[in-house]
DNA sequence: GGTCTTCCTCGACGTATGTCGAAGGACGCG
DNA sequence: CGCGTCCTTCGACATACGTCGAGGAAGACC
């Protein structure tokens, strides 16, 4: 596959959303400017990262669950909330939250016997920011 | 699942983006706010359509293969070309085209023997404006 | 300590997805 | 018309994914 190089006007964001396989932070505190989807050809292992952010959200249980977290950010909302909502097992809903969570899209932070999820919509703007052709 | 009634502001883009399972325009003249996902519980059912676009971006060569139509948008790209540039079988590519075009991303015209496709950038805005919590 | 709740992990199952070679159109050109 | 090119579709294969039940681990509560 080819590979070519990015403007340098879209480093920030780009090295913040597609450098890392890790998927750490997704910091958005850095500047960030227009679309690297639509700035040139992307390279195979930058599309690759864009592609795994996807996928997270990529399922229908997912989307729901986002959508939910998002409803609740102020609260939080705990795996034995969601599941009964979307209608699925524990064990299910335990699973797609790992994937958000190892996406970066979502924290989960134990409290006592429950552990609550809360949304980090800058993990999505930052996704949203590569994949907007419209983006300044 | 538990249905939710969307925020009536909202009613348009909702409507362009989620309504069809049949992935017709995505057409973005109508009027457009902010942020579905970020503004309620979703629906099983529109979290489903949200998913199907989604997924249809959710692979590193479908995403690679979008950066370089938006490139390429004035002059529109033919297989014969996608397939060498991805690295991948002239099968392969045309199934991803498939699946981009179904999706509504892309278009593709008949012209000879070749066919060239060219990208919907409104339909990845319509996506975009749906995911963005910070969008107004 | 014992038990209950909540959650995660594991193993297993069926299905969906990505990939290719081969075969089948649609079209231009001798 | 016949042939070559470009593209799609088909069948097959390996892999990845979503789902669940069962079995643990961490903590609360008696």
């Amino acid at each position: 596959m080819n590979v070519k190089v990015l403007p340098d006007i879209c480093q920030a964001v780009w090295e913040c959303v597609c450098m890392p396989k890790a998927l750490p932070v997704l910091d958005t505190t850095a500047p960030v400017c227009c679309a690297p989807l639509a700035s040139g050809v992307m390279a195979a292992g930058d599309a690759l990262a864009v592609a795994l952010r996807l996928k997270a959200l990529a399922d229908p249980v997912r989307v729901q669950l986002m959508s939910i977290l998002l409803a609740e950010a102020a609260t939080g909302v705990c795996t034995c909330d969601l599941a009964p909502t979307v209608g699925l097992s524990e064990a299910t809903v335990s699973h797609h939250m790992r994937v958000l969570r190892e996406a970066g899209l979502v924290e989960g932070t134990r409290k006592g016997t429950n552990t609550w999820y809360r949304p980090k919509p800058d993990a999505l703007v930052a996704l949203v920011k590569v994949l907007d052709p419209a983006c300044c």
